[in-house]
DNA sequence: GCCACAATGATTTTT
DNA sequence: TCATTGTGGC
């Protein structure tokens, strides 16, 4: 097959490249990962092993779809790195974590259950003023960081008692992950720079096994894991990255675009690409993009633009409030569903908070239009989920006392704080393991004959499921045995909970999606819980026909043909925690992200006012509205729409009750009644009320 | 150990 | 406003 079929010089360059350094700074819709996954056919077609290529993105989809498009182009390939960075970090640690002092068989923990663990660390040193969530963001950062942690704890601007007190609090935190015998996402990248420093043979190791290394969204990559990637690559140089400075929008999570420029600065001789053709959008939606990314401050131009012609004008649209914002947007797309007959997965809508999807949905609702919400409630972290989950992981891993809290007592076997409490001090005085405590449940003083019995079962009821890890049994089979004897499913069945058969659906889902993993190479039990760990959500191929509702920063990677960009107002789009320069800016590459998805159609939407926290909100149009173009846009209001003639059926808006439908009209056509959206059914006298005909 | 009510405080979230 | 978290009574 010819791998440069269809490519433009830029992308044939890239697609091209193969040995020294290498950066494609590739605009939004520029063809990017055909440009990766071409350049790794084309290196395996010039004879380089699969397995000496190390393939690095951010997302499992990612991952996913470019193993998808490989075996594709060359059906017998089989490169097993292509991987996120967390997922390559831990098939290392796996291999060599022992040389660190910690236990093959450590287990993963995120970001949920290390902020748990810190909120018991704090409650044992009766410290109720630290906010755990901060404590967190700043152990990530100080992780991250790679720095010395006294002096990077030191060097906090914060008073000296805090910092000593946020010192302290960081070192028991890791103590007890290594207790626990877990390690968190921020471990699985410093750990494996850790290894590669104090083990110079086995980053050797690994430099000669990952001959050329391709590392995808630069810009989004923390200094820890530029670090590792650049470790690896100090032997050969062959590092190939892409990436935009322009949809870094994960800074607040510790990524530094400016990895970019260290990047330029190690490799002063790097060849760069710059990918500005455009294979998704309007020349419309293009120019809007580039005007308004064109008011941060950056170091590299980039102007996307398409052979595709000019395309539709966008639509601004300027609502009273946000359930009008809300009704404009279902109105609208009902009526190009029907009028232009397109299906409701092309329309997309996009919000900056999820609070704003509520109004959304239930104008959707309203209309029968079907929806779906994309990135509000992840599949593993549903509490079903995760409560099977952690007996799994307390069968492999007996310390795992944050999976034993969890489950010691659901569904409840009359177990409470207090007992565990005793296990525990137990468990710690006799230097055993949670689990192993159980086996001399008896010798366990104050506990009372029932509980012992419930705890022997628990015990028998573990370790049974640890037998069956141990001689192999498919994970499904586990998990099957996990939600009978345990009496989970019994337990829901029996609950009466209105969603139980939601969760016993989502139980059964998983069970699906480890029968699946059965196929995979590595499928133990232990595979099985590192891949639930990375893997945030099930990216479940969306095959429904439904319109689909998501933030900003969920849309980026994705397209769509017809955008709806809401909530363009400042405070909520800019957000109003945004004050500083770059918080604007890093806002203002959200917006760019956002206009970049559609292909065919953008509509522009912001409200008047709006409700937040209760109460009423005025807020001025977006600055990025008024970064666009005027002539780009074909802009309506809510005024200057006087009702001509007011008939049943017509959609109104009013200033206070806002918007409803027209129901009947009475009285010689003096008094309509009116349903609306919000404050329900009024009688409305025509003549006096502030009333407007909705588009 | 469990349940009911009050107090709180609230972007964005690839792993 | 509203969902989550903590407290007090049983």
């Amino acid at each position: 097959m010819d791998l440069l079929a269809g490519l433009n010089d830029k992308q044939k360059e890239a697609v091209l490249h193969i040995d020294g350094p290498c950066i494609v700074l590739a605009g939004a819709g520029s063809g990017k990962t055909g440009v990766l996954t071409k350049r790794i056919a084309h290196l395996v077609d010039k004879g380089i092993e699969p397995n000496n290529i190390l393939a690095i993105t951010f997302t499992n989809k990612a991952a996913g779809e470019m193993r998808n498009r490989l075996n594709d182009m060359l059906p017998n390939f089989a490169g097993s790195w292509i991987q996120t960075f967390h997922a390559a970090c831990f098939k290392i640690l796996r291999m060599d974590i022992d040389k660190l002092g910690y236990d093959k068989n450590f287990t993963i923990i995120d970001d949920n259950e290390a902020k748990n663990l810190i909120k018991a660390i704090l409650k044992e040193e009766n410290d109720y003023e630290t906010k755990p969530e901060y404590i967190h963001y700043i152990f990530k950062n100080a992780k991250n960081s790679l720095e010395n942690y006294e002096s990077y704890f030191a060097n906090l601007s914060e008073p000296l008692e805090e910092k000593n007190k946020y010192f302290s609090l960081f070192n028991t935190y890791n103590f007890r992950l290594k207790e626990l015998n877990v390690v968190d996402f921020e471990d699985l990248i410093v750990l494996c720079i850790k290894l590669f420093e104090n083990f110079p043979n086995v980053l050797e190791k690994y430099q000669n096994w990952f001959k050329y290394i391709m590392i995808d969204e630069y810009q989004d990559t923390n200094y820890a894991q530029y670090m590792w990637a650049k470790l690896l690559a100090s032997k050969d140089g062959n590092i190939f990255i892409v990436g935009d400075p322009d949809q870094s929008i994960y800074s607040w999570r510790g990524a530094e675009p400016y990895n970019i420029n260290r990047f330029l600065k190690d490799y002063p001789n790097c060849k760069v690409i710059k990918l500005e053709k455009n294979y998704r959008s309007t020349q419309t939606i293009l120019t809007a993009a580039n005007s308004v990314i064109k008011h941060n401050e950056s170091f590299i131009e980039k102007n996307l633009y398409t052979d595709k012609g000019e395309g539709e004008k966008i639509v601004r649209f300027c609502a009273g409030d946000s359930f009008h914002e809300a009704a404009f947007v279902a109105d609208t797309i009902s009526e190009l569903a029907a009028k232009t007959n397109r299906e409701f997965r092309e329309f997309a809508v996009f919000y900056r908070t999820h609070a704003q999807s509520r109004a959304i949905e239930e104008s959707l609702f309203r209309k029968n239009i079907p929806y779906n919400i994309v990135g509000a409630h992840k599949f593993y972290e549903r509490k079903e989920i995760k409560d099977i989950i952690a007996y799994l992981r307390l069968a492999i891993n007996n310390n795992d006392k944050l999976s034993f809290e969890r489950i010691i007592n659901v569904p409840r076997r009359g177990i409470g704080d207090k007992t565990v409490e005793k296990i525990e001090n137990y468990a710690n005085e006799k230097n055993l393991t949670v689990l192993e405590a159980l086996e001399y449940v008896e010798d366990i003083p104050a506990l009372g004959k029932k509980v012992t019995g419930k705890l022997q079962e628990f015990y028998g009821m573990i370790n049974y499921f640890a037998k069956l890890a141990e001689d192999d049994a498919a994970v499904a089979e586990i998990i099957d045995e996990v939600l009978n004897m345990s009496g989970y499913i019994q337990d829901l069945k029996d609950s009466g909970q209105p969603d139980a058969q939601t969760k016993l659906e989502n139980l059964q889902e998983l069970k699906s999606l480890s029968l699946e993993f059965a196929d995979e190479e590595e499928n133990t039990l232990e595979d099985f819980l590192a891949r639930v760990a990375l893997v945030q959500d099930i990216d479940d191929v969306d095959n429904d026909n439904t319109v689909v509702l998501m933030t900003y920063h969920g849309a980026k990677g994705l397209e769509f043909p017809i955008v709806f960009m809401t909530g363009m107002e400042e405070g909520v789009f800019p957000s109003y925690r945004s004050d500083s320069v770059e918080d604007i800016e890093e806002e203002r590459r959200l917006c760019y992200v956002g206009i970049t998805r559609a292909m065919e159609q953008l509509f522009l939407t912001n409200a008047e006012s709006r409700l937040l926290y209760g109460y009423e909100r005025s807020n001025q149009p977006s600055r990025f509205l008024e970064e666009i173009p005027e002539d780009l846009l074909s802009t309506y209001t809510r005024h200057g729409k006087p009702i001509v003639k007011a008939v049943v059926g017509i959609r109104v808006f009013h200033k206070k009750f806002g918007a409803g439908l027209i129901t009947d009209i009475i009285e010689d056509g003096e008094i309509a009644i009116i349903d609306f959206d919000q404050a329900g059914e009024r009688m409305l006298r025509l003549d006096l009320a502030p009333l407007e005909k909705l588009i």
